[in-house]
DNA sequence: CTGAAGACCTGCCTGC
DNA sequence: TGCAGGCAGGTCTTCA
């Protein structure tokens, strides 16, 4: 389901409910997620103290407990808070109970999610982490990072963007409209953009990313907030799933070609 | 090393 | 109506 605006949305969505509540019970229905979920009862008597985000992943933070419960989403993976006598949804595979009455829920149908127990001290050089690149909002993530990782590559651009070694974060939805933004062809080889283009695809993959948390996520298919309402930044794609329609800016016909086995969408007109 | 393709898994939509 | 085929927001592994 998401990418990294909607995993930020989750967890602003998700800290407030979660805070100081202690787990007074897990249940597990299923257990072979993409990895198999650890032992999850480990967590019966500990306190959340709050929740982190590095790149897709969310941090459950426990309080005084150098562990965290790392979670990735996968494609299709959802959380939600709900009193704890609410009937498990279809696809629902992990329950956690508070002792004030609520519970969170982890569905998944695909189950490309996975969770793991890692001591916050190591995460740095944990195998989920110690390849990622920078997070695309902070300032480690700049116009030299970029020329950096794109010097004598010939794999295309979008191709690099989405490389979480590059940088974390950038789904296929941002990485198309963020070269759109900047009007670079997702084709072309990244060895081939000059600093001063590459200069304007890092700004407009920062906008487009924060307009996209601003506006609490997109909201294509399965995507929701943790109290149920849908994010709102589908509204603004300018080039994603807008095959065969004009050009917002050009009035070009947007094309959908696959790159690395995924859709990619881009304006002939605009995008060089 | 690089880059492309396949794999994981289920649901939904389209077209015949 | 029924069914095959294509498609889906991510990442890891395999292969050339």
């Amino acid at each position: 389901m998401p990418e990294l605006p909607e995993v930020e949305t989750i967890r602003v969505g998700l800290e407030p409910l979660l805070a100081g509540r202690e787990i007074i019970s897990v249940v597990c229905h299923r257990t072979n997620l993409r990895y198999a979920l650890p032992d999850l009862s480990v967590l019966v008597g500990h306190e959340i103290a709050g929740v982190q985000r590095r790149a897709k992943y969310l941090l459950f933070e426990l309080e005084r407990d150098s562990r965290m419960l790392v979670w990735h989403l996968g494609m299709t993976g959802q959380f939600h808070v709900l009193p704890r006598n609410t009937e498990a949804a279809a696809h629902e595979h992990v329950r956690f109970d508070f002792s004030d009455g609520q519970s969170l829920r982890y569905r998944d149908a695909r189950r490309f999610g996975y969770a793991g127990l890692v001591d916050s001290r190591q995460l740095k050089s944990h195998p989920w982490f110690v390849h990622l690149g920078p997070e695309p909002l902070s300032d480690a993530f700049n116009a030299d990072h970029l020329a950096a990782a794109c010097t004598g590559r010939k794999a295309p651009i979008k191709n690099i963007i989405m490389d979480a070694v590059v940088v974390v974060g950038v789904g296929n939805i941002y990485a198309s409209e963020a070269l759109f933004r900047a009007g670079i062809h997702p084709a072309r080889a990244g060895g081939r953009i000059s600093s001063a283009r590459l200069l304007q695809l890092s700004d407009c993959i920062k906008l487009v990313l924060a307009e996209a948390i601003a506006a609490g996520g997109s909201s294509i298919s399965d995507f929701m907030h943790a109290d149920g309402k849908p994010g709102y930044f589908a509204h603004q794609f300018q080039v994603y799933g807008r095959q065969r329609l004009p050009c917002y800016r050009c009035g070009a016909t947007i094309k959908r070609m696959i790159q690395a086995g995924r859709s990619t969408f881009y304006c002939g007109g605009c995008q060089h």
